[in-house]
Order: structure tokens, then C-alpha cells, then sequence
DNA sequence: GCGTAAGATTTGTCCAGACAAATTTACCTT
DNA sequence: AAGGTAAATTTGTCTGGACAAATCTTACGC
């Protein structure tokens, strides 16, 4: 054992991190699935748990699985997440699907805003608003993004006939509203995906996803505000058409 | 110990990554100082080195020490870098400061585009730019982000003043063009920071930044395309008046 | 059938020690 | 003074063990 230990210059915590990419990478381990337990995994690559924790503490860095105590490790995603700053590097290209979308609204609900979201729109809480979830689709079927745009309740006669108007929904509204849209704030977090975002994405709870909130004003009112998900990490494309107002460029 | 343990229900690890947190931020471990070893975290805290291990392990994850074989452990910065999907959780918030920042003009000077930056360009590599350096300031005088500025060399000789000008320096390219800036779009993307970068940052060189992209274009040609590096991870905030064309709300 | 409680499983925290590998420091030679 | 080598320092990898804490499973009683 110490002699392969000095022939081997790569670490043996790598060798099994390896080994289990590749095991999940060919569906070995599924997606959703849990993965064998530590101790079971030292027997099998005989190794100490120390060294098999360690394999598994990068494959949780990576987003790749998730470790509870008591519940095991369970496989989150087949490839690494291309993690923000950890990873120092972007892995899909969200607009090269952009092109081929297709807007689909899924609900339309009334609902009272709690103080979270109350604080994050800039409303009051306690006020009613119409939500409306809508989810958008590659051209291959694969779910792309999922949208919430909360949506003040006088538009409710129109609002269900936005999604298959032409052009974007706070257009749509804007132009029923007989309003103007002079200002555009959007704040971009990473968060752990919350039940319906995770189901409607095709992920696993509490995976890393990307949540883009999106406020639409007149001069005076919020029109509309839209909570758009995305999955998690990798590059985030911005496309708009002009840009007024201060900026860093 | 046994009975220390029993009644505390925060790890020890916890306990020393707090105590760490508080040197560094109080000053007694500087950024760019190198923390005490290992082992004298041993004695000084009287537990194993795993322990310690574990602690220093988070400091680091959180981008705020940078460990390295041989040579220790070196502050990278004094508090987290509310690093993007990792934490989940944004620090600080940058437009907070945004509205007391100025603009200052470090450099303008002839560049040829490399095969790297003109691939991001959509330009050809090997075309003379303009390249103009500018730093922001908040208003205590900490560095906020660095903008770096491609601009086509026909307006060579209006340059220098737009850092002087008011508004942003599309607007006054723009204008002093007689064009029509029709389409930005923006990446945003996660790197190690380079040399000139982490100097003017005030960061230590390879600690996380975020780098955005800008492209302004007018409705055939590619205006101005302008870097802006900021402090990594956290929360990214724009703001812009109007947006048109096909966008996720 | 359903909730509860006990037991089994699984990951989290922690110790004491060992050697390897990278870096820094000190010293010696030229 | 410059350069190279050896020693000391420091972090990386790894073992084998122990108990704690969270979760899941099963069996029991109502």
C-alpha cells in the first residue's frame, strides 16, 4: 500500500472523485438518486472514510451532490455546475437557446404579498396581486427557465391573454395599461431551488439555480415585477436594446 | 472536554472560524498577511489540526484566505466575498455606493486587439482600438471596479474628455458620433483577477472579481465594448431606463 | 389505518499520529 | 555578491478510531 502510494503521484481522493463523476456521468448513479453510503465506499475503493469524505466534499462543492446527515449523498446533477466563482469558468451558453423558446403560462392566482416579497417589489405587504407562472421551453423540450410575474389585480381581465400576445408580457401590459416603462431594475442571486422552480426546471431541490428579478416602472408605479429562474451558475447573458440613465460604462 | 463538548452545541470548528473572522476583520491578521500556522492555531485554541483544518477550509472557500503547500495561509480580504452560489447569500450591495462614486481617467493608449479579446469583440484580432483605463471610487475612497474602455480609434481625439464629461461614455461617444446606440449586451462572468486588476482593486492578484462585458452597438457597427471589473461574488445590480426587444419577463 | 417510539443507518465532528510535497530559510561554495 | 544545496517550516494526504446528531425504518399499540 505505501509502495502504490509513492508510485501514484495523483492524490486517492482524486482517483475516487473521479471514479464516482464517472459513475454518475454514465447513470450508474441517476440523477435523484442516492449514492452509496461513506462507509460502503471505503470498503469498495478500501480506503479510510477520511479519504472517501474528501472526494465527496468536492463533489458537493461542485453542485454535483448533496450530503445530509442522517440522509446520505444524493446525486443532484450528472455534470459539475460550472459553479460561479468557484469554478472560474461558464458552461452553457443560455442565448444560444434563447432563439428557439417558446412561452408557455402555466397559472394565473391572486395573492397576497408576504413581507419578503412585499420588501423586494417595494410594495406593501399585505396587498393582492395577480401572479401568474409561466415557464419557458427549448425547442428540444428541455425546460429553460421558469417565470413569476406578479402583476397588479386591475390588469386581471387581460392578463391571460398575454402570454400569447406577440413580444414580452410588460409590453403586452404596458400597451393595455396605456403606460410607459422608464425604468428597468434587475438584481441577479444565487439561491437554492425551491420546490416548484426545481420541479418545473427538471432539477433537484435545493440545487443552485439563478433567480432574476426583474421590476418594470412608469415614472411612477411598479407595473410589474418578475421573479425569473434559471439554472444554476453558468453564464448569464443580458440582451437589451438601448441603455440610458448612469452606468458603469 | 467530553462534558464542554456536550454542552456546547456549536462546533469547535465554528467557534475558531468566528475567532479567526474577528482577527481579520479587527486588523491583527492584515490582508496580504500570512495567518500563524497551522499548528500554533493548535496550541493557540488547543484542538487537533483537523479541526483547525476545517475552519481554515471554510476561510478559504469563503475567498478570504488563500492556503498554499509549503508557504501558509494568506488574507486575501477582510470579510467574505459572498461568493455567487456557494454562500447563496449576497454581502453587499453596490449600487448602495453607486450613487456617491466618481469617475477618474487613468490611462488612454493604442492597443491591437489579440486573438482572445477579439473573439469576445465580434472584431477581428489585430485591429488598432483605443483602450482607455478608468477607476471608480466610492466616496470614502475604496476602489470599486475597474472599467476598461475599447473604443475604434477614429475618436482619438475626443477621448480623453469623456471621462470629464457628464453621463456615461457611450452617451458621449455617441454623441460626439452622431450615432445611435440601438443594442448593449452584457456577460457577466466569475475569473481570478489579473495583475493591474487586483492592484487597483486594492485585492490580492487571483481573488475572485466579477468581470462584465458591454457591447454597444449601433445598428451595424460595434461602438464601444468596455470591461468592468468588480469585487467577486455578491450581488449584481443593474439598472437601466427602457427595454425593448425579446427579453424572459 | 395511523401515529409513536425504538432501533438502525448515515453523515457530522473530533482526536492523535504519520509521512509526503511544496515552499521558505539558512548556509555554504564559488 | 551570486548561485546552489541542505535543512527547516508549512500545508497536503491519509489512517483508524470514537462518539454525536440527524434521518430513515420498523415494529408496536391504539
Amino acid at each position: 500500500m505505501s509502495d502504490m502510494q509513492r508510485r501514484a503521484r495523483t492524490p486517492r481522493y482524486l482517483e475516487i472523485l473521479n471514479a464516482l463523476r464517472a459513475d454518475i456521468g454514465a447513470g450508474t448513479y441517476a440523477v435523484g438518486a442516492l449514492l452509496p453510503s461513506e462507509a460502503s465506499l471505503c470498503a469498495r475503493f478500501d480506503v479510510s472514510r477520511f479519504t472517501v469524505r474528501e472526494a465527496l466534499r468536492r463533489l458537493e462543492a461542485e453542485g454535483v451532490v448533496s450530503r445530509t446527515q442522517g440522509a446520505g449523498s444524493r446525486v443532484l446533477r450528472a455534470t459539475p455546475s460550472g459553479v460561479f466563482v468557484q469554478n472560474y469558468r461558464s458552461v452553457s451558453d443560455l442565448t444560444q437557446y434563447a432563439a428557439e423558446t417558446e412561452l408557455e403560462l402555466l397559472k394565473v392566482e391572486d395573492t397576497i404579498l408576504d413581507d419578503n416579497t412585499a420588501a423586494r417589489l417595494g410594495q406593501d405587504a399585505g396587498e393582492t396581486w395577480l401572479l401568474l407562472h409561466s415557464l419557458r421551453r427549448s425547442a428540444e423540450g428541455t425546460p429553460l427557465a421558469v417565470v413569476e410575474s406578479y402583476v397588479p389585480q386591475r390588469f386581471r381581465d387581460i392578463a391571460p391573454g398575454l402570454a400569447r400576445a406577440k413580444g414580452p408580457i410588460y409590453a403586452g401590459l404596458a400597451k393595455a395599461a396605456g403606460a410607459r416603462i422608464e425604468r428597468v431594475i434587475q438584481e441577479t442571486q444565487a439561491l437554492p431551488a425551491p420546490r416548484h422552480v426545481a420541479e418545473a426546471l427538471g432539477v433537484i431541490e435545493q440545487s443552485p439555480v439563478l433567480r432574476i428579478l426583474r421590476r418594470y416602472s412608469t415614472a411612477t408605479d411598479l407595473l410589474i415585477a418578475s421573479f425569473n429562474w434559471h439554472h444554476g451558475g453558468d453564464r448569464y447573458i443580458h440582451r437589451t436594446r438601448i441603455g440610458l440613465e448612469r452606468e458603469d460604462g
